[in-house]
DNA sequence: GTTGAAACCTCAGATCC
DNA sequence: GGATCTGAGGTTTCAAC
């Protein structure tokens, strides 16, 4: 899918503000709203915008602690790198996965409601996990930028 | 502010769908339609929710590539690491910016359109930057999991 | 103090140009 | 892309529990 200016503007508003009425959006890109939706509908159609999600504060939600680890395997075969993957899906505190180049297999993000739960996801769920070599953790002292998306324009 | 039982469900169903119409989340959480945009109001006005924000592809604007960079500084006095957080603050690419304990002083992500453009933004953004030690960073080769927020429920 | 019913008013979505 | 219309949803008011 080709993006135009106003494409990108509409996504650029809709990335701050997910809630916006299609009136305002439309208004903000200097177009009418029934054109605006039209784009909206089809920018979500094309997988261009892949959803919405309210941003809730993970501390009043009881997660205060959010920790990185890297994870280093024993096998690099596709086939073990699934099920690492696999595994780390079913953990509900464990929010993201990415495989990396170099040593370290896997950095991955997690959240807890404590050191004690933090430490009991490390040693129950993901260090006894198959084909895992190493697990280097660090906790997330303050998160000084969290940008969602990518810069538009 | 304490959260109940329904505040959950409500903040639950949000984080997965952002835009879901108040009505249909007052069925959903078992309320009629105003009560339930007054929790709303009421979670957005402490804070409890942040925002709300449209998920894009970055791959299709433009972003193929997601890098993270492991920082450490040469000073840990806390003007220079804030000093370190306002550079970074300044630069587009770099969506999210993470202090850690230990060895590495923070864990950065970086987005960019090609390999070139990284390695511009690293050797002429991040390495010179003042008080930086070492950077070490990364390729993403896949994201396999990539959840908004914490779990609730 | 919180819910629910009713009224109002704005917006989303369809149709046609 | 824009104009118009209709039904659905957001929002406020107020009574009741």
């Amino acid at each position: 899918m080709t993006l135009d200016r106003i494409d990108r503007e509409i996504l650029s508003l809709l990335q701050e503000d997910g809630r916006m009425t299609n009136v305002e959006l439309a208004e903000r890109v200097g177009l009418t709203a029934p054109p605006c939706l039209r784009r909206v509908r089809a920018l979500e159609q094309a997988g261009v915008i892949r959803g919405y999600h309210a941003e809730c504060d993970a501390a009043q939600l009881g997660f205060p602690i959010t920790v990185f680890a890297m994870v280093s395997l024993r096998s690099q075969a596709e086939h073990d790198l699934e099920a690492f993957e696999a595994h780390v899906a079913a953990i509900p505190e464990i929010r993201e996965c990415h495989m990396l180049n170099g040593e370290i297999d896997f950095i991955l993000k997690i959240v807890a409601s404590d050191l004690e739960s933090f430490q009991r996801i490390l040693t129950t769920k993901l260090t006894p996990a198959p084909n895992v070599a190493s697990v280097k953790s660090s906790l997330t002292i303050r998160t000084a930028k969290s940008m969602v998306g990518v810069p538009i324009e």
